[in-house]
DNA sequence: GCTCCGCTCCCTCTTAAGATAGAGACCCCA
DNA sequence: TGGGGTCTCTATCTTAAGAGGGAGCGGAGC
């Protein structure tokens, strides 16, 4: 008999924690060895443990999916994380993916898909569901942000002037304006209220 | 030895559903007895078990919470309704409880507050938690939107100007200002942009 | 070396947004 | 019948936002 797929769990939701290890631990080939509520334990689990599988929900407390999942490959490069979330609108999932995720799956996926994406993962190979890969195949034709216009668009997103943004920016108002042009232009909305409309469905930005 | 208290269970995560049939399963005085992955099969599988307990999830497609709720009470005045869902700052939650629903939770809840919760609604006693019970305090205090200050705001979120909101609504640009500047007052937002970020953390619109 | 790009700053000009104040029509309710 | 609230429209005025340019400077990469 082969050995088990050890799976940790990261979800600040008690009730998915359950349903997953519910799910998990009925399944002969796979069981959870541990659960987090929030980054920081699940960082902490998963160099205790050191799992096949990490499955992680994207928004947590304290310390975030994208930055659980860096963490996490620094310890151990060839670890398998799946990322587990609600939302399909998501700049980060493109982020975890791209620093090594090994896979992606909405929450709302039937529960068939969610072992079949833990089986792929645990023996390395990638798992993407084909919505979130259609997602990601559009992205890559739209221009992105830069670190800069990113923060701008998070202070605009707030309903700051443009006077106010530059003075927590330490910039001039005309370069606030500058920047605030060039989102408007990448995002392709007429103002700066069309802008965080687009920037909240693309998941740019979280309000 | 008392009869089980007979739960629906409505959510369109998989996951979730086997998380809650799970915990509540397990317990000796209660069971599951159906399951919805969306609004219209909730409605539907009340009416044909009428269960003592319905716990809802207020995002839910085809037919929101909201709605449910509405449809659910015009079948049974006195169904218990316990509604459960992710976001804090929502409107919709007090809609629910004022038109009926007998207790609120937040999905990050512990699993004893969720039992605690359906034992409670099953007994016709209302259960709110402390968290949403404060939230409800701090909204009695805060100005109401009209009907039509709503729909002036769902467009300013949008993205749209004061002309184009003018013309799908059928006013004058003038009408128009008049409406966004009696939403910036009561939101208590310096722009039409700052409007829209209270509005969404408040619930007032989903983006 | 050079070029590309991100970031910064500057200018002018037009238009949209927001502040302020007043007023008529309607409906519901006391 | 007389408010009170909603919705509508009017007008004027100030300021912020956005369009359209150009330009210097630093770092990364060719």
């Amino acid at each position: 008999m082969k050995p088990k797929i050890r799976v940790v769990l990261a979800d600040d939701h008690p009730v998915v924690r359950d349903g997953l290890a519910a799910m998990v631990n009925q399944q002969a080939d796979m069981e959870v060895v541990a659960e987090a509520g929030d980054g920081d334990e699940a960082i902490a689990l998963y160099e205790r443990h050191r799992p096949d599988v990490m499955v992680l929900d994207l928004r947590m407390p304290k310390r975030d999916g994208v930055a659980v999942v860096q963490r996490v490959l620094e310890i151990n490069p060839k670890a398998c994380i799946l990322i587990m979330t609600t939302y399909d609108g998501d700049e980060d999932i493109f982020q975890c993916l791209s620093q090594g995720a090994k896979g992606y799956l909405l929450k709302d996926a039937p529960r068939q898909e969610i072992l079949t994406a833990i089986r792929a993962v645990s023996e390395d190979r990638p798992y993407t569901s084909s919505a979130v890969a259609a997602k990601a195949l559009q992205r890559m034709a739209k221009p992105s942000l830069t670190q800069r216009e990113l923060s701008v668009l998070q202070l605009v997103a707030q309903g700051r002037s443009n006077k106010d943004i530059a003075r927590r920016l330490s910039i001039t108002e005309g370069t606030a304006k500058t920047h605030v042009k060039a989102i408007l232009t990448k995002l392709d909305a007429i103002s700066r209220t069309e802008a965080v409309a687009v920037a909240h469905k693309r998941g740019l930005i979280h309000l």
